[in-house]
RNA sequence: GUCCCGUUCGUCUAGGGGUUAGGACUCCAGAUUUUCAUUCUGGCAACAGGGGUUCAAUUCCCCUACGGGAUA
C-alpha cells in the first residue's frame, strides 16, 4: 500500500494504470496537468485539453479516486517550447517529447507529487520498470521495453535517470493495447473508445513549419540536389585504410555540404522548417525518384536533397554524441574511454531496434551500425538497449569531433 | 532567314486512327505514429491553337505560335 499520483492525461493509458494501482490497493490519486492553452496553433477540430480535463475527471469519478488539475504551462514553456524553437533554430531537430518526461513529467511533476507526500508517480507509459541490488547492496532501477512490442515507449524516457526511475511506476507495462482498452471498455469509462493521441504531447497535432513561424521568420532560400556520385562520398575511400577511431570519426561526421557541390533544384521558404530524411514539402517534381532532405545549412539557408532512399548521403553507418549529451540510465554500466559494447540501438520513436556497438572515447560515444540507418538526424536522440532493457541515449551531434584536423 | 525535329497532367514522360490517354515526381486527403520524419492507401490534374482527311482524330495532312540543328 502506497500513496501514488497518476498523471491522468484524459486517454485510455492512465486511466487504466489509476484502475490497476487502486486494484492493487494503493491510495491513488489523479492529477491532470495542463501545459498548453493556445489552440490556435493546432490542426484538430476542437479544444483538446479542455475535454481531456473532463475526461480525466469523469474517469477520476468513475474509479473513485481524488482529482487535481495543475497548471505547469509556464514550466513546459520555458523548458520544452523555449527548446524547441532554440533547436530549429540552431539547424537541429529537437524531441520535445523525451525533453517533457525527463523535466516535466518526471521532474516538475514529480516533485509537485512528493511534496503532496506521494511514494510513486505513475503515468500510462508502455514501459516496465525492475530494480535488483548491487554487489554493495544498492537498488539499481531499470527501464523495460513495454509488454506490447506495437507500443513500446521507452524511448520517450530514454532520459530518466535513476533517481527519477526510482519514483515511477509503469502499471501497463505488462499490457498490450488491446487489453488496455478492453480493461477500459468493461469499466465503462469514457476514455474507452478514444483516439491515441498523437502530435506534441500536451499540445496535440500542429503544422510544424506554421507553428515554428511563431518565432522564426520565413526566409526563401535554395534547394540543392546532390548527385549520388558525387565526390564528397569518394572522401573516405581516397583517404586509404584508416584505424578504428579515424573510421569511426569520419563515418560518424555529418557532410557540410556545399552549394557548388550540387545543382539548384528549387527554393524553400527557410532551412529550419525542414529535416533530414524529410519527403514532403519541397515541391520539386519531375524526378525519377522522390527527392530527401540529406542536410539543412540554417546559416546560409540552403537545403541539400537527395534522389532516391539509397542515396548515400541519406544513409550513415555511425553518429556521434559528444561527451555531455551522452546519458545512461543505467551509471553502472557506463563506459569508459576505450571501451566498447555491442548493443541494439534505435534514432527514432518505433524504430525497429538496429545492431549497434558503442564506443566509448574522451570526446564522447561513437555509435557505428551493422547497417546503414536512414536519416541521422542532429538534435535527435539515440537510445541503445541491451535485449529488453533501455540503457542510455544521448542526443546525435551536429558537429564531430576530429582533432586530428586542426 | 531555306530545310529538318519537337510541343501530352504543375514537372519528367509513356502511348499512337476507336484507350476510363498510362506511370513517376509534386500537391491534397485519409491511415499509421505521444517528437521531427518516414511508410501505406486514395485523390486532383494533360494531348499548344486553327483548319482539313476520315464513320472516327490526341494520333495522319496543312498552316500559326514556341523550343534544338557545321545552311546561305
Amino acid at each position: 500500500m502506497a500513496r501514488v499520483i497518476v498523471g491522468l492525461s484524459g486517454g485510455v493509458d492512465s486511466s487504466v494504470a489509476a484502475y490497476l494501482l487502486k486494484e492493487q490497493g494503493h491510495e491513488v490519486i489523479g492529477l491532470f496537468m495542463k501545459n498548453w492553452h493556445d489552440d490556435s496553433v493546432t490542426i484538430s477540430d476542437e479544444c483538446p485539453w479542455l475535454e481531456d480535463s473532463h475526461d480525466a475527471l469523469a474517469v477520476a469519478e468513475a474509479l473513485g479516486i481524488p482529482f487535481q488539475t495543475i497548471d505547469l504551462s509556464e514550466e513546459y514553456k520555458a523548458r520544452i517550447v523555449d527548446y524547441m524553437f532554440r533547436e530549429y533554430q540552431a539547424g537541429r531537430t529537437p524531441n520535445p517529447d523525451v525533453l517533457c518526461n525527463r523535466e516535466i513529467k518526471f521532474d516538475v511533476f514529480l516533485k509537485k507529487a512528493l511534496q503532496l507526500r506521494a511514494d510513486f508517480v505513475a503515468t500510462g507509459h508502455y514501459v516496465r520498470k525492475a530494480s535488483f541490488r548491487d554487489d554493495s547492496g544498492k537498488e539499481i532501477y531499470q527501464l523495460l521495453a513495454g509488454k506490447d512490442g506495437n507500443k513500446d515507449q521507452s524511448y520517450f524516457l530514454c532520459q530518466l535517470t535513476q533517481e527519477q526511475l526510482k519514483y515511477a511506476l509503469f502499471p501497463i507495462g505488462e499490457l498490450t493495447k488491446p487489453q488496455v482498452r478492453d480493461i477500459a471498455t468493461s469499466l465503462g469509462l469514457v476514455t474507452a473508445g478514444k483516439k491515441d493521441s498523437q502530435g506534441l504531447c500536451f499540445v496535440g497535432k500542429v503544422r510544424l513549419p506554421e507553428f515554428l513561424q511563431q518565432q522564426l521568420e520565413p526566409k526563401t532560400g535554395d534547394i540543392i540536389e546532390i548527385s549520388a556520385d558525387s565526390p564528397r562520398y569518394r572522401e573516405a575511400v581516397l583517404a586509404g585504410a584508416p584505424g578504428r577511431w579515424e573510421l569511426l570519426r569520419q563515418t560518424s561526421e555529418p557532410i557540410r555540404y556545399q552549394p557548388g557541390d550540387g545543382k539548384k533544384v528549387g527554393e524553400h521558404f527557410g532551412a529550419h522548417f525542414f529535416t533530414i530524411g524529410q519527403r514532403k514539402g519541397l515541391q520539386v517534381g519531375g524526378k525519377a525518384e522522390p527527392l530527401f532532405v540529406i542536410d539543412t545549412d540554417t546559416e546560409a539557408n540552403v537545403i541539400y536533397v537527395g534522389m532516391g532512399e539509397e542515396h548515400p548521403g541519406l544513409n550513415r553507418t555511425a553518429l556521434f554524441v559528444p561527451d555531455g549529451d551522452v546519458h545512461w540510465i543505467r551509471e553502472d554500466l557506463a563506459l569508459a574511454p576505450g571501451e566498447t559494447m555491442a548493443v541494439t540501438a534505435r534514432i527514432r520513436y518505433r524504430q525497429p531496434l538496429q545492431e549497434a556497438t558503442l564506443h566509448a572515447a574522451e570526446e564522447g560515444l561513437y555509435v557505428s551500425f551493422a547497417n546503414p540507418q536512414r536519416g541521422i538526424t542532429p538534435g535527435q536522440f539515440v537510445a541503445w538497449h541491451l535485449g529488453e532493457e533501455l540503457l542510455g541515449s544521448g542526443v546525435i551531434s551536429q558537429q564531430s569531433f576530429l582533432p586530428d584536423q586542426h
